[in-house]
DNA sequence: CTGACTGCAAATAGTTTGCATGACG
DNA sequence: CGTCATGCAAACTATTTGCAGTCAG
């Protein structure tokens, strides 16, 4: 867990949000998972471990989360939303199956140069960017082999 | 129209799909909107000239349409599942403020080396890519000025 | 203590499905 | 003509909201 503790009880407190055993369940699934998690796959885990935790405060810790910008919604193909921990040191993107949903990893993007552009053409402070590439993986291109056009 | 009615009319034909004015008019109106179009807002504007099309046609040719490769889901901001007109002469991209939800287009994006670099790795045949980035627009940086940490 | 947080249930929004009728080819 | 497409209504799923009780600070 690169983000400490501390430093995310401090920022909740900053803002005059309480610490409860529900928002730490929830911030901690999503830091221990290196993966995207639907609110419905969070609750679950969440509520496997503490029972007491309702899908309902799962949604607003979510939306309280992404506000102080801990975690980061992201679009993985079909499902929206789901949810990230911000971790710039493990940036990544996804490489997404549209047939069978398969996701594939990958680090590399080089979007600074092109962010900076953006900033300065447009006045936007970017905090963030989302890049996806879809396309079939190797076993469903084999099994479709390209339609004749 | 880039794409003609002709070479979409047999696309439909040579599947076997059948070309009804339903399916005329939701493509016809995703081909004259150069912008992303949520479903409701097809059906909205389908449904004007058309009153005879109902929501259930639009999500069902939009899958259509999808699946034939004549349109394309994007993930715009908050809301998902906006289509557009695959037209890659018109390829661009959005810049979405997180605050207000402005959106500022822009249209480069140099990502073709890098999609070709994830072909040779993943084995994936890459049909297209998302990217978004997120910031503050002028406006809310002015009204939103920095938190201190 | 007090106000913020929670869980439940109900409300809402968005999308899909079943089925009888209608239209393309 | 047969088959696929449509429209309606109902079913579902995902998410949000209202409210009374509970808990962190």
């Amino acid at each position: 867990m690169i983000i400490t503790r501390n430093r995310i009880a401090s920022l909740l407190r900053k803002r005059g949000y309480k610490i409860t055993p529900q928002r730490r369940a929830v911030l901690n699934t999503i830091a221990l998972s290196h993966d995207h998690l639907t609110p419905a796959a969070i609750y679950e885990k969440v509520h496997r471990e503490n029972p007491g935790v309702g899908l309902v405060t799962v949604y607003r810790t979510l939306d309280l989360l992404t506000e102080l910008g801990l975690i980061c919604e992201v679009h993985a193909g079909g499902s929206c939303r789901s949810y990230l921990m911000r971790r710039p040191s493990e940036h990544h993107h996804h490489l997404i199956c549209s047939e069978c949903g398969t996701v594939a990893d990958f680090a590399e993007c080089d979007l600074n140069k092109l962010e900076q552009k953006l900033c300065r053409k447009t006045g936007f402070e970017i905090n963030g960017h989302l890049l996806e590439f879809s396309g079939l993986c190797q076993n469903c291109r084999r099994r479709k082999p390209e339609d004749a056009t």
